[in-house]
DNA sequence: CACTTTTCCCAAAACGCTTTGGGAAAAGGA
DNA sequence: TCCTTTTCCCAAAGCGTTTTGGGAAAAGTG
């Protein structure tokens, strides 16, 4: 049906070499016959077999990602801007992506398996990072390419691309406390996963920056399976306290639970309690009161991800690549003073 | 690093012919052999490179799909479930699954046109499919393998798998109808796309088995690229009616959007305003009261797809994979009778 | 003019697999 | 025993590229 390289160099009247060459824009073969290849070429709608090119070349041109549904990835706009900014750069680069998806852990592994003993790929990307991440280790022990979305525990060194969630969370602590704010309350992601602990640290760091004390009944945790329902109840708990918040700090994923709590307790948000929550999603803009956020550049970091990816696979050194990209606070409706 | 076929073959004393042979299960070679190839390729831990064995075989053992940010195809458990079911049959048949992402309709063509252009993939997945869609043409015009996740007008015959949409809201609205209610409405998604279309064929034809009469003052419209807030518009507007209704019919993909038209309006949904909305999204599960909705099977109908994709591209005709799944219905506690 | 350098092109090999087309040895038949 | 069939294995070709290692012709140089 489409044409290939040799039908392609018998029409010109040369060696399948030369045209190889000169669709390459190898310096030894003349502009003259260069440009006539290239007219032809596309004439003839020509394009080079990936898979014979794979072959020889002996990479795959190929990388890889594997994502999982239970930890709800796709709430909305923001997994899928980096999934954009990764598929995005990587067609630019001639590459491929593909994708695995997994039901747990288990088969998050074996997916990433698969696609590395398979040689499949030339690299990998990983996301939603776990502070002990079993992933990271075996990619490092065969020394496989890959870049993390986030980091992990590792002493050795790797490349990653991260948000500071730390610095988001303490800009956002200060903030509130500089409204006023003084019982401020976090609403975390569960732990093992890297990125809450980042957000704590931020939390705290911005308490204390703004001379307020650290009360551990202020800081509770929703489950990754059931963000709504668990962030609901927490809610409720949060407020049964003596001297409740004022003000909570919490990822978006976990707002209906809030919003839905705070109702039950008759208290306004953004009138009775302040809110910021991390991620930019569609609920956070459409509600009303609209929601503050802190807004990760999701698409421009899915970016750097594969362009630090194709480096390592180059053979730079992935300790040179580790990046954390800063996260801008967007004041909507939700941050006021305490009434 | 990884052993191949020569190796192997030389670890045996084989030649490398007979060890391929052995591993796909000729008969011409002794069962004795082949136990010991298979043993031996086991605890080498051999694997055929897929590159080597797509350009001999002449087939990519690779399939595409390109998604659209922009349409909010992420809206929770759908759209993942959907790609689960597709990305687990893919993996069983030892195939690829490479993603495309793509921000318009324009990208999207382009993104396809480079898979199959470029020779990357056996056979395309389509979804969110418009009623007048180049995708289809494009692909029927090269004789290209593909398999539409819904349908599209198009004379020719191709495959696809579909929910029956015009089922599940005929059933949605005689279940109102049955329950005593006489103004029911339908906020539906936007034309252009095909879904939609089903959807208010359905309510038309539950409108008329319920002997209840049409009027197009109770059906509307939300935009794709901004369902919460049109769909908050739309509900305001429904209930400026004189006669407003008593139940709406709706995607849930729009379901905060009527949340929060009715609680401006003061209305109590489930209580003052019964709804059913199709896709069992987590907001449905978790909102109070939970909402009914109508629950497409996205799993299975994913594996669907890519079971007839596979035989559409081994040769077999298109037109015998015509599939419609029947949707459940789910009754919370949203669908109540009148107050 | 004789020599070196540059320019421009190509044949052959290689990437790692599967398939084709036998062919030798063993088994079965007459 | 001799011929046919079956069993079991293999050498070589081929998939469509790119790379290697020249090599002939043209252009410079003294």
């Amino acid at each position: 049906m489409t044409i290939n390289l040799k039908q392609l160099s018998k029409l010109l009247n040369l060696s399948p070499t030369t045209v190889s060459r000169a669709l390459a824009d190898y310096s030894d073969v003349s502009a003259k016959t260069r440009a006539r290849v290239k007219q032809m070429a596309i004439q003839q709608g020509y394009q080079p077999n990936p898979v014979a090119r794979r072959l020889q070349k002996g990479k795959t041109e190929t990388i890889g990602i594997v994502i999982t549904p239970e930890q709800n990835y796709f709430s909305d706009t923001f997994f899928i801007d980096l999934l954009s900014g990764i598929s995005n750069q990587i067609t630019r680069a001639g590459y491929e992506l593909i994708l695995g998806v997994a039901s747990d852990e288990e088969h998050e592994m074996q997916s990433m398996r698969r696609m590395v003993e398979g040689k499949r790929v030339d690299g990998m990307i990983l996301t939603l990072i776990r502070e002990q991440d079993p992933r990271v280790g075996y990619l490092l022990d065969r020394d496989f390419p890959f870049v993390l979305y986030g980091r992990t525990r590792e002493t050795r060194p790797y490349a990653f691309v991260d948000m500071d969630g730390k610095q988001a969370f303490e800009k956002a602590c200060t903030y509130l406390a500089g409204l006023g704010h003084r019982r401020i309350a976090l609403l975390n992601g569960e732990p093992g996963f890297m990125f809450p602990v980042g957000c704590r640290e931020g939390y705290e760091s911005g308490l204390f920056l703004s001379e307020l004390e650290l009360d551990p009944d202020l800081i509770r945790e929703w489950k990754h399976k059931d963000p709504s329902q668990s962030s609901y109840r927490w809610t409720l708990e949060l407020f049964k306290n003596d001297n409740p918040p004022t003000a909570i700090l919490f990822q978006t994923e976990a707002v209906n639970g809030i919003f839905k709590g705070l109702d039950e307790l008759n208290l306004q948000p953004g009138k009775d309690v302040a809110l910021i929550g991390y991620d930019d999603l569609e609920i956070a803009r459409i509600h009303r009161p609209s929601l503050s956020v802190l807004r990760p550049q999701a698409r421009e970091a899915g970016q750097r991800v594969v362009n630090i990816l194709l480096e390592v696979i180059k053979g730079e050194d992935p300790g040179k690549f580790q990046e954390i990209h800063q996260v801008e606070m967007v004041i909507r409706e939700t941050s006021l003073p305490p009434s």
